[in-house]
Parts: structure tokens; C-alpha cells; sequence
RNA sequence: GCCCAGAUAGCUCAGUCGGUAGAGCAGGGGAUUGAAAAUCCCCGUGUCGGCAGUUCGAUUCUGUCUCUGGGCA
């Protein structure tokens, strides 16, 4: 048991942190918190930021992006932090790229440059992301035969890559992950959402509603108000600031700005969903109306039992890894 | 009560000079190596409001009815 890693995931509004918080008690975890808008400071309302201590939360300003990497560096040095004090890492979140980076580790390459990404964006506001796939595909064609033509991200981080460095991303890639990047010991994975996404949709659209009674116009306003964060930062982009954001910005109505919060966060689910259906390893808890373990979707099993994720979730830990 | 404008995909609407129709949004699926709550790709059969008429053929034209806006009373 105590040379084990917890990983706790799920889409949003999923109720994975009432899960984790329930093992931490359990379990005397330490919970680290797997979410990139966690982390930044004055996201409080829009991002749930839980009211239990969790590693990484609130460790970065607005302005200054987080990424991948950096999760992954401080995500492993705090789990050899955990276990030197005793304890076992619960990471619990539902970002999944940040999951991927940890467990697999990432290619040793060169971070973002601020300069470099500017001037390809300029180029690509100019003469388009295809004229942009068009240079990556010169220099890269394996890059960029991997990314569609309009795929800006991906691109503009190719591109960025070998304009920083002289070597390409696939160069890198084949170069393979630093020394050390492995994950130590045993991983229990496990998943919990909604059997019936009409379920977790219902559970979106309250907790937004709440979101707003707590005051998260205002959350968003004293962010607006600042001056100097702009929709270009991540913190900005997250879901529900972006379009409070744009709405205090004149875009559209309070009541338009909420309607287009909520699908973005339902997109969002779908879009964890899509990570974790084809995630190796998962153990998952699927959930009822009432938040109770119910069988797997399309089984045509009987009902559940009305046990707790919490028990459920205990159980599947001391089977061991899965 | 009268006049006018509408009624087409879950929503907002376009369109068919008569040959059964397509955008945006929503929704679904997928991708994902330092922005990832990001970014990108794929997916469109619906009594074209009801009934009747004209026609080889009507969602399209005509009549009528119903409903919804707006105007006049």
C-alpha cells in the first residue's frame, strides 16, 4: 500500500472530488489535484476549487501559463514528497493530458517561446494555419502528417519547436523522455461519471446555477477589472470565465454568456470522456441519479446495490493494481 | 373583429422560378507530447403547421383552418 499511487479521474461535475476527499480521509492521503485551472489564483467559484487541501492549487497568477510539463516536474517531485513523509498520493482531476505527461512522462524537448509562437501566429493570422502546415511539412513531414492543416495549436507548437531548437518535434520525439521520467511503484487507476450523460449533464447545469448564486459574475469581474489579463491567457479560456468574460466585454447578453458557459462545459466533459473511454488500466464507478455505484452502462444486469463511490472506490483499491 | 408578416432539423433561420431541402448553434463520435477547462477533425430524413384544390408531380402556387408575432380597432 505504501509504495502506491492513487489516480482519481473524471469529467467535470463528476463528483470525483467528494470521492477523493472521502479516501484522503480514509486513507490518510495527500491529494494532488490534476486540473489546469486549479491552479491559478482568483479562479475560485468557476473552477470548484475544492475546500480541502489539495497540492498544486492556487500555485500560479493568471498571467503567468501553466503546462503540462510543469505539472509533470511538480507532480512527481511532490509525490516523492508524499511518500517520504509516510503518506500516498491521491492525484485527482480531470485533466488528462497533465495525467498522460505524469504517468508516461514527455519527450525531453524545448519549453514554449513566448517570441517564436507570437511570430508564427502573426504569420497564420496573415496567410493562414495551411501556409503554416505547409513550412512544419518541409521541415517535419512526419509532424506534419500527423496534424491537420488547421489544427493551429499543434501546428504552432511543431513549428515552434524546431524554430527554437533546429531540430524537429519528431527528432525530439524519437530522442525519447529524460532519465528518471517513469513513474516509481503502483498505480490504482480509477474512473467515476454518470452511467446516463443526461445525468451529468443535469449535474453541469446545477452546479453552474450555483456557481452564480455564489457570485461568480463577480469572481470573473475582478479578474476583467485587473487590466492586464487578456482572453489570450489560459486562465481566461477556461470554461465559464471565457464567456463571462466576453459578456462584461460586450459580446453578448448575461443570459447568452451562461447558455454558451454550460455547453462548454458540457463539450468539455464529452471531450474527458473521449480520453478516459480508451484510457488502459481504469477501474471505473459509475454512479446513479443519486450519486449511488450503479452497474455499467448498457449492461443488462439488475441494479445496484445503493452503495457509495466511497465504498466502492476502497474496494477496488485493495484489490491491488488493476 | 379586421389588416400584415410568419409557421422548414432540438433552437435560430436560409432555400426550393413546382421535381420531397441546408447553414449556424446545440447534440453525438474522434484526435490529443510544454496553451489541454486549450485546439482541431468527422457526423444533417426533417409528416418543410393541418386539410382541400390545381398539377404527371406541391414543402414551393391557390383556398381554408389552426397557432405565433406586429399593427388597426
Amino acid at each position: 500500500m505504501t509504495d502506491r499511487i492513487i489516480c482519481l479521474m473524471g469529467p467535470t461535475a463528476s463528483g470525483k472530488t467528494d470521492l477523493a476527499i472521502g479516501l484522503a480521509e480514509a486513507l490518510g492521503c495527500e491529494l494532488v489535484s490534476v486540473d489546469s485551472a486549479l491552479v491559478y489564483r482568483g479562479l475560485d467559484i468557476g473552477s470548484a476549487k475544492p475546500d480541502y487541501p489539495h497540492h498544486l492549487v492556487d500555485i500560479r497568477d493568471p498571467a503567468q501559463p501553466y503546462s503540462a510539463a510543469d505539472f509533470a516536474a511538480d507532480a512527481r517531485r511532490l509525490c516523492a514528497d508524499i511518500r517520504a513523509r509516510g503518506r500516498v498520493p491521491l492525484l485527482v482531476g480531470g485533466t488528462m493530458l497533465y495525467f498522460k505527461a505524469f504517468l508516461e512522462g514527455l519527450a525531453q524537448m524545448p519549453p514554449a517561446d513566448p517570441a517564436v509562437r507570437a511570430a508564427i501566429e502573426a504569420e497564420a493570422a496573415e496567410r493562414g494555419w495551411p501556409h503554416i502546415h505547409a513550412q512544419l511539412a518541409a521541415v517535419d513531414p512526419e509532424a506534419a502528417a500527423r496534424v491537420h492543416p488547421n489544427h493551429s495549436q499543434r501546428l504552432s507548437r511543431a513549428l515552434e519547436v524546431y524554430r527554437a531548437s533546429g531540430v524537429t518535434l519528431s527528432e525530439w520525439h524519437r530522442r525519447g523522455r529524460a532519465e528518471g521520467s517513469a513513474v516509481p511503484g503502483a498505480v490504482v487507476q480509477l474512473a467515476i461519471c454518470p452511467a446516463d450523460r443526461a445525468v451529468l449533464h443535469q449535474r453541469i447545469a446545477l452546479r453552474f446555477e450555483q456557481m452564480m448564486a455564489a457570485g461568480l459574475l463577480e469572481e470573473v469581474r475582478a479578474l476583467y477589472r485587473r487590466g492586464d489579463l487578456s482572453p489570450e491567457l489560459p486562465a481566461i479560456r477556461a470554461v465559464g470565465y471565457r464567456q463571462l468574460w466576453q459578456h462584461l466585454a460586450g459580446e453578448f447578453s448575461l443570459e447568452e454568456a451562461v447558455e454558451k458557459a454550460l455547453a462548454a462545459t458540457r463539450q468539455l466533459a464529452k471531450r474527458q470522456l473521449t480520453w478516459l473511454r480508451k484510457w488502459p488500466d481504469l477501474a471505473w464507478i459509475y454512479t446513479d441519479r443519486e450519486g449511488n455505484v450503479c452497474e455499467v452502462p448498457g449492461s443488462e444486469q439488475g441494479q445496484g446495490v445503493a452503495e457509495s463511490p466511497l465504498e466502492e472506490a476502497l474496494k477496488l483499491i485493495r484489490t491491488g493494481p488493476i
